[in-house]
DNA sequence: GGATGTTTACGATGGG
DNA sequence: CCCATCGTAAACATCC
Protein backbone atom coordinates (compact mmCIF):
# COMPACT_ATOMS: atom_id res chain seq x y z
CA UNK A 1 0.00 0.00 0.00
CA UNK A 2 1.19 3.30 -1.25
CA UNK A 3 1.95 5.27 2.37
CA UNK A 4 4.41 8.26 2.70
CA UNK A 5 6.59 7.67 5.31
CA UNK A 6 5.97 9.55 8.40
CA UNK A 7 9.67 11.08 8.76
CA UNK A 8 11.48 10.75 5.67
CA UNK A 9 8.87 11.32 3.51
CA UNK A 10 10.36 14.83 2.32
CA UNK A 11 13.35 12.32 0.47
CA UNK A 12 11.62 9.90 -0.87
CA UNK A 13 9.86 10.03 -4.06
CA UNK A 14 6.15 10.88 -3.00
CA UNK A 15 3.31 7.46 -3.39
CA UNK A 16 1.85 9.41 -6.42
CA UNK A 17 2.02 9.56 -10.13
CA UNK A 18 2.45 12.40 -12.24
CA UNK A 19 -0.77 12.15 -13.18
CA UNK A 20 -2.49 12.12 -9.51
CA UNK A 21 0.62 15.44 -8.74
CA UNK A 22 -0.49 17.43 -11.52
CA UNK A 23 -4.02 17.11 -10.81
CA UNK A 24 -3.25 17.64 -7.39
CA UNK A 25 -1.88 21.10 -8.29
CA UNK A 26 -4.60 21.89 -10.60
CA UNK A 27 -7.24 20.91 -8.06
CA UNK A 28 -5.67 23.08 -5.47
CA UNK A 29 -6.00 26.21 -7.41
CA UNK A 30 -8.51 28.64 -6.90
CA UNK A 31 -9.77 28.74 -10.54
CA UNK A 32 -8.78 24.91 -11.34
CA UNK A 33 -6.55 25.34 -13.92
CA UNK A 34 -3.02 26.34 -13.33
CA UNK A 35 0.12 27.38 -16.44
CA UNK A 36 2.52 24.46 -16.31
CA UNK A 37 4.78 26.94 -13.80
CA UNK A 38 2.28 26.64 -11.29
CA UNK A 39 2.16 22.99 -11.51
CA UNK A 40 6.19 22.94 -11.15
CA UNK A 41 6.27 25.10 -8.22
CA UNK A 42 3.08 23.54 -6.42
CA UNK A 43 4.49 20.41 -6.84
CA UNK A 44 8.28 21.35 -5.61
CA UNK A 45 6.84 23.36 -2.97
CA UNK A 46 4.92 20.30 -1.71
CA UNK A 47 7.73 17.60 -2.45
CA UNK A 48 10.95 18.29 -1.37
CA UNK A 49 11.92 15.38 -3.74
CA UNK A 50 10.96 17.28 -7.20
CA UNK A 51 13.47 19.73 -6.17
CA UNK A 52 16.33 18.00 -8.04
CA UNK A 53 16.18 16.56 -10.82
CA UNK A 54 14.29 19.15 -12.16
CA UNK A 55 14.68 18.86 -16.12
CA UNK A 56 13.88 15.13 -15.69
CA UNK A 57 10.67 14.92 -14.10
CA UNK A 58 8.91 18.68 -15.38
CA UNK A 59 10.15 16.90 -19.29
CA UNK A 60 7.81 13.96 -17.58
CA UNK A 61 5.25 16.05 -15.95
CA UNK A 62 4.39 17.94 -19.62
CA UNK A 63 4.78 14.39 -21.26
CA UNK A 64 1.97 13.46 -19.37
CA UNK A 65 0.06 16.75 -19.64
CA UNK A 66 0.03 16.43 -23.54
CA UNK A 67 0.01 12.82 -23.89
CA UNK A 68 -3.36 12.35 -21.39
CA UNK A 69 -6.70 13.01 -22.21
CA UNK A 70 -7.53 13.65 -18.80
CA UNK A 71 -5.91 17.33 -18.98
CA UNK A 72 -6.77 19.87 -21.03
CA UNK A 73 -5.13 23.24 -22.49
CA UNK A 74 -7.05 26.29 -22.07
CA UNK A 75 -5.68 28.92 -23.59
CA UNK A 76 -4.65 32.92 -22.65
CA UNK A 77 -6.48 35.32 -23.68
CA UNK A 78 -4.91 37.43 -26.17
CA UNK A 79 -4.61 39.97 -24.02
CA UNK A 80 -3.21 38.16 -21.22
CA UNK A 81 -0.30 38.07 -21.99
CA UNK A 82 2.32 35.52 -20.77
CA UNK A 83 4.19 31.95 -21.37
CA UNK A 84 2.21 28.52 -22.34
CA UNK A 85 -1.60 27.89 -21.58
CA UNK A 86 -3.39 26.86 -18.45
CA UNK A 87 -4.07 23.22 -17.90
CA UNK A 88 -7.34 22.21 -16.35
CA UNK A 89 -8.61 18.56 -15.79
CA UNK A 90 -11.30 16.86 -18.22
CA UNK A 91 -14.66 17.46 -16.54
CA UNK A 92 -15.07 13.37 -16.93
CA UNK A 93 -11.02 12.37 -15.39
CA UNK A 94 -12.60 11.19 -12.35
CA UNK A 95 -12.66 7.66 -11.05
CA UNK A 96 -9.60 7.01 -12.55
CA UNK A 97 -7.80 5.18 -10.23
CA UNK A 98 -8.72 2.55 -7.77
CA UNK A 99 -8.97 4.01 -4.32
CA UNK A 100 -5.87 4.31 -2.85
CA UNK A 101 -3.60 3.83 -5.24
CA UNK A 102 -2.36 6.66 -7.39
CA UNK A 103 0.78 5.23 -8.30
CA UNK A 104 -1.23 3.40 -10.92
CA UNK A 105 -4.37 3.92 -12.48
CA UNK A 106 -7.11 1.34 -13.18
CA UNK A 107 -7.93 2.78 -16.61
CA UNK A 108 -6.16 5.28 -18.60
CA UNK A 109 -8.53 8.16 -19.51
CA UNK A 110 -9.06 8.70 -22.72
CA UNK A 111 -11.40 11.07 -25.26
CA UNK A 112 -13.78 9.38 -27.39
CA UNK A 113 -12.59 10.25 -30.97
CA UNK A 114 -15.16 9.03 -33.37
CA UNK A 115 -13.18 9.73 -35.95
CA UNK A 116 -11.21 6.83 -37.43
CA UNK A 117 -7.89 7.83 -37.03
CA UNK A 118 -6.28 6.57 -39.55
CA UNK A 119 -2.72 4.75 -39.16
CA UNK A 120 -0.13 6.38 -40.49
CA UNK A 121 -2.88 8.76 -42.06
CA UNK A 122 -1.04 12.09 -41.15
CA UNK A 123 2.25 12.28 -41.65
CA UNK A 124 3.46 9.05 -40.13
CA UNK A 125 4.13 10.24 -36.85
CA UNK A 126 6.33 12.84 -37.46
CA UNK A 127 9.62 10.68 -36.45
CA UNK A 128 11.50 12.61 -34.48
CA UNK A 129 9.24 14.32 -32.44
CA UNK A 130 6.90 17.03 -32.88
CA UNK A 131 6.12 17.49 -35.90
CA UNK A 132 7.22 17.64 -39.87
CA UNK A 133 3.18 16.69 -40.86
CA UNK A 134 2.24 19.63 -38.21
CA UNK A 135 0.54 22.32 -40.07
CA UNK A 136 2.91 25.25 -39.47
CA UNK A 137 0.32 27.28 -36.69
CA UNK A 138 -0.98 24.44 -34.48
CA UNK A 139 -3.83 26.20 -32.98
CA UNK A 140 -4.74 28.77 -35.20
CA UNK A 141 -8.61 28.69 -34.15
CA UNK A 142 -8.20 27.91 -30.68
CA UNK A 143 -11.12 29.88 -28.14
CA UNK A 144 -9.37 31.83 -25.87
CA UNK A 145 -11.05 31.99 -22.52
CA UNK A 146 -10.96 34.59 -19.81
CA UNK A 147 -9.31 34.08 -16.65
CA UNK A 148 -10.93 36.46 -14.82
CA UNK A 149 -7.84 36.56 -11.61
CA UNK A 150 -5.09 34.94 -11.22
CA UNK A 151 -4.92 32.09 -8.82
CA UNK A 152 -3.29 33.21 -5.52
CA UNK A 153 0.17 32.59 -6.59
CA UNK A 154 0.18 35.03 -9.79
CA UNK A 155 0.26 33.85 -13.20
CA UNK A 156 3.33 34.73 -15.18
CA UNK A 157 2.59 38.84 -15.57
CA UNK A 158 0.34 38.92 -13.58
CA UNK A 159 -1.51 41.86 -15.26
CA UNK A 160 -5.17 41.32 -14.40
CA UNK A 161 -7.52 42.99 -17.15
CA UNK A 162 -10.24 42.03 -15.09
CA UNK A 163 -13.03 42.51 -17.90
CA UNK A 164 -10.85 44.08 -20.33
CA UNK A 165 -13.20 43.88 -23.43
CA UNK A 166 -16.90 43.21 -23.66
CA UNK A 167 -16.13 40.89 -26.35
CA UNK A 168 -13.90 39.13 -23.94
CA UNK A 169 -17.04 38.93 -21.63
CA UNK A 170 -18.91 37.92 -24.16
CA UNK A 171 -16.93 35.32 -25.54
CA UNK A 172 -16.24 34.17 -21.96
CA UNK A 173 -20.00 34.07 -21.40
CA UNK A 174 -20.51 31.91 -24.16
CA UNK A 175 -17.90 29.77 -23.40
CA UNK A 176 -19.33 29.16 -19.75
CA UNK A 177 -22.96 28.73 -21.26
CA UNK A 178 -22.03 26.23 -23.56
CA UNK A 179 -20.01 24.72 -21.06
CA UNK A 180 -22.35 24.60 -18.40
CA UNK A 181 -24.70 23.00 -20.13
CA UNK A 182 -22.78 19.81 -21.32
CA UNK A 183 -23.75 17.05 -19.75
CA UNK A 184 -21.16 16.46 -17.43
CA UNK A 185 -21.33 19.76 -16.06
CA UNK A 186 -25.14 19.13 -14.67
CA UNK A 187 -24.40 14.87 -13.96
CA UNK A 188 -21.54 16.45 -11.44
CA UNK A 189 -24.44 17.96 -9.35
CA UNK A 190 -26.38 14.51 -9.02
CA UNK A 191 -23.42 12.35 -8.88
CA UNK A 192 -23.62 12.33 -5.51
CA UNK A 193 -26.13 9.41 -5.67
CA UNK A 194 -24.10 7.86 -8.29
CA UNK A 195 -21.61 7.83 -5.99
CA UNK A 196 -19.18 9.14 -7.93
CA UNK A 197 -15.34 9.70 -5.75
CA UNK A 198 -13.13 12.08 -7.86
CA UNK A 199 -9.66 10.19 -7.76
CA UNK A 200 -8.16 13.28 -5.84
CA UNK A 201 -11.09 13.10 -2.66
CA UNK A 202 -8.64 13.17 0.13
CA UNK A 203 -11.26 9.66 1.07
CA UNK A 204 -8.71 8.52 -1.90
CA UNK A 205 -5.44 9.88 -1.00
CA UNK A 206 -5.20 9.75 2.50
CA UNK A 207 -8.39 7.93 3.97
CA UNK A 208 -11.75 7.83 4.83
CA UNK A 209 -11.46 9.38 7.70
CA UNK A 210 -12.11 13.11 6.56
CA UNK A 211 -15.84 12.36 4.78
CA UNK A 212 -17.61 14.13 7.61
CA UNK A 213 -15.59 17.40 6.65
CA UNK A 214 -16.77 17.82 3.44
CA UNK A 215 -19.25 19.96 2.54
CA UNK A 216 -20.87 21.41 -1.08
CA UNK A 217 -18.75 21.86 -3.59
CA UNK A 218 -18.04 24.73 -5.82
CA UNK A 219 -17.82 25.54 -9.30
CA UNK A 220 -15.62 27.61 -10.32
CA UNK A 221 -17.78 28.40 -13.32
CA UNK A 222 -20.09 30.20 -11.04
CA UNK A 223 -17.26 32.52 -9.64
CA UNK A 224 -15.72 33.01 -13.46
CA UNK A 225 -20.02 34.01 -14.28
CA UNK A 226 -19.95 36.15 -11.39
CA UNK A 227 -16.96 37.77 -11.77
CA UNK A 228 -17.74 38.64 -15.32
CA UNK A 229 -21.07 40.17 -14.37
CA UNK A 230 -23.30 37.10 -14.62
CA UNK A 231 -25.98 36.16 -12.31
CA UNK A 232 -24.83 33.25 -10.12
CA UNK A 233 -27.15 30.87 -8.15
CA UNK A 234 -26.66 31.80 -4.96
CA UNK A 235 -25.81 28.04 -3.93
CA UNK A 236 -23.03 28.43 -6.21
CA UNK A 237 -21.58 31.93 -5.43
CA UNK A 238 -21.94 30.64 -2.12
CA UNK A 239 -20.02 27.68 -2.29
CA UNK A 240 -17.17 29.29 -4.30
CA UNK A 241 -15.79 31.09 -1.41
CA UNK A 242 -16.25 28.84 1.59
CA UNK A 243 -15.22 25.98 -0.51
CA UNK A 244 -11.58 26.78 -0.74
CA UNK A 245 -10.73 28.63 2.28
CA UNK A 246 -7.34 26.79 2.64
CA UNK A 247 -6.07 27.89 -0.83
CA UNK A 248 -3.31 29.70 0.12
CA UNK A 249 -2.78 28.51 3.66
CA UNK A 250 0.80 26.97 2.76
CA UNK A 251 3.34 29.28 3.62
CA UNK A 252 4.23 29.42 -0.19
CA UNK A 253 7.89 30.78 0.66
CA UNK A 254 8.34 27.92 3.34
CA UNK A 255 6.59 25.32 1.91
CA UNK A 256 5.97 24.07 4.94
CA UNK A 257 2.29 23.31 5.79
CA UNK A 258 1.14 25.44 8.70
CA UNK A 259 -2.31 23.34 9.68
CA UNK A 260 -3.13 19.76 10.37
CA UNK A 261 -5.36 20.34 7.54
CA UNK A 262 -1.97 19.28 5.55
CA UNK A 263 -1.22 15.38 4.81
CA UNK A 264 1.70 13.61 4.17
CA UNK A 265 3.49 15.69 2.36
CA UNK A 266 2.02 18.51 2.94
CA UNK A 267 -0.40 18.20 0.53
CA UNK A 268 -3.35 20.51 1.92
CA UNK A 269 -6.10 17.51 1.99
CA UNK A 270 -8.88 19.79 2.43
CA UNK A 271 -8.16 21.66 -0.46
CA UNK A 272 -7.66 18.50 -2.58
CA UNK A 273 -10.89 17.21 -1.16
CA UNK A 274 -13.60 16.21 -3.49
CA UNK A 275 -17.17 16.45 -2.37
CA UNK A 276 -19.72 14.58 -3.91
CA UNK A 277 -20.74 17.42 -5.94
CA UNK A 278 -18.04 17.91 -8.26
CA UNK A 279 -15.68 20.72 -8.54
CA UNK A 280 -14.20 21.12 -12.12
CA UNK A 281 -12.23 22.93 -14.39
CA UNK A 282 -13.42 26.56 -15.23
CA UNK A 283 -14.76 26.29 -19.00
CA UNK A 284 -12.95 23.50 -19.68
CA UNK A 285 -12.00 23.56 -23.55
CA UNK A 286 -10.16 20.83 -25.20
CA UNK A 287 -7.32 22.15 -27.23
CA UNK A 288 -6.57 18.54 -28.68
CA UNK A 289 -7.56 17.62 -31.68
CA UNK A 290 -10.45 19.01 -32.40
CA UNK A 291 -11.99 15.51 -33.94
CA UNK A 292 -12.11 15.11 -30.09
CA UNK A 293 -15.90 15.57 -30.96
CA UNK A 294 -17.94 12.38 -29.80
CA UNK A 295 -20.68 11.01 -32.21
CA UNK A 296 -20.25 14.05 -34.61
CA UNK A 297 -23.62 13.13 -36.04
CA UNK A 298 -25.25 14.42 -32.58
CA UNK A 299 -23.35 17.56 -32.60
CA UNK A 300 -24.93 20.06 -34.49
CA UNK A 301 -21.84 20.78 -36.89
CA UNK A 302 -22.63 24.34 -35.68
CA UNK A 303 -21.26 23.86 -32.52
CA UNK A 304 -18.04 22.31 -34.10
CA UNK A 305 -17.47 25.13 -36.11
CA UNK A 306 -18.34 27.71 -33.28
CA UNK A 307 -15.85 25.57 -30.84
CA UNK A 308 -13.30 26.48 -33.40
CA UNK A 309 -13.61 29.64 -33.94
CA UNK A 310 -12.55 32.57 -31.33
CA UNK A 311 -15.52 33.87 -30.24
CA UNK A 312 -13.27 36.98 -28.95
CA UNK A 313 -12.71 37.16 -32.84
CA UNK A 314 -16.67 35.94 -33.51
CA UNK A 315 -18.99 36.92 -31.03
CA UNK A 316 -21.53 35.36 -33.48
CA UNK A 317 -20.10 32.83 -33.91
CA UNK A 318 -20.31 32.45 -30.11
CA UNK A 319 -23.61 33.16 -29.57
CA UNK A 320 -24.54 30.56 -31.88
CA UNK A 321 -22.97 28.24 -30.05
CA UNK A 322 -24.52 29.14 -27.22
CA UNK A 323 -27.47 29.12 -28.97
CA UNK A 324 -26.89 25.74 -30.57
CA UNK A 325 -26.23 24.41 -27.07
CA UNK A 326 -29.13 26.00 -25.47
CA UNK A 327 -31.18 24.26 -28.51
CA UNK A 328 -29.56 21.02 -27.50
CA UNK A 329 -30.24 19.95 -24.04
CA UNK A 330 -29.56 16.35 -25.57
CA UNK A 331 -26.97 17.00 -27.44
CA UNK A 332 -23.45 15.86 -26.38
CA UNK A 333 -21.37 18.21 -25.34
CA UNK A 334 -18.03 18.50 -26.80
CA UNK A 335 -15.98 16.87 -23.90
CA UNK A 336 -17.78 13.66 -23.93
CA UNK A 337 -15.89 10.96 -23.09
CA UNK A 338 -14.80 7.96 -21.76
CA UNK A 339 -13.08 5.63 -20.03
CA UNK A 340 -11.64 3.49 -22.43
CA UNK A 341 -9.80 -0.02 -21.62
CA UNK A 342 -7.89 0.42 -24.75
C1' DG B 1 17.43 31.38 -25.87
C1' DG B 2 14.55 29.42 -22.70
C1' DA B 3 10.00 27.85 -21.63
C1' DT B 4 6.38 25.34 -23.30
C1' DG B 5 4.10 21.71 -25.95
C1' DT B 6 3.97 17.38 -28.89
C1' DT B 7 5.35 13.08 -30.18
C1' DT B 8 7.90 8.72 -30.39
C1' DA B 9 10.42 5.19 -28.23
C1' DC B 10 11.74 2.02 -24.75
C1' DG B 11 12.33 -0.26 -20.37
C1' DA B 12 10.16 -1.20 -15.81
C1' DT B 13 6.39 -2.56 -13.23
C1' DG B 14 1.93 -4.31 -11.91
C1' DG B 15 -2.49 -6.61 -12.77
C1' DG B 16 -5.21 -10.13 -14.83
C1' DC C 1 2.77 -14.30 -20.10
C1' DC C 2 0.42 -10.47 -22.04
C1' DC C 3 -0.98 -5.99 -21.80
C1' DA C 4 -1.72 -1.45 -19.80
C1' DT C 5 0.34 2.04 -17.32
C1' DC C 6 4.16 4.66 -15.87
C1' DG C 7 8.68 7.04 -16.01
C1' DT C 8 12.22 8.69 -18.68
C1' DA C 9 14.77 10.31 -22.61
C1' DA C 10 14.98 12.70 -26.62
C1' DA C 11 13.89 15.16 -30.89
C1' DC C 12 11.56 18.79 -32.58
C1' DA C 13 8.27 22.77 -33.01
C1' DT C 14 6.34 26.98 -31.34
C1' DC C 15 5.90 30.91 -28.49
C1' DC C 16 7.45 34.78 -25.65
Amino acid sequence: MPRPGKSSYSDQKPPYSYISLTAMAIQHSAEKMLPLSDIYKFIMDRFPYYREHTQRWQNSLRHNLSFNDCFIKIPRRPDQPGKGSFWALHPDCGDMFENGSFLRRRKRFKVLRPEHHLPGGNGGGGAGGGGPGKPPAPTPHMVHYFHPHPPPPPPPSGKVPGLASSEAAVAAAAAAAAVGRLPQFSSYGSSQSSGFKHPFAIENIIGRDYRGVLQAGGLPLASVMHHLGYPVPSQLSGVVSSVWPHVGVMDSVAGVPVSPDYGPFGVPVKALCHPPAQTMPAVPVPIKPAPAMPAASAIPALTVAASQICPAASPVAASLLEQSASNNPESKGSLHSVLVHS
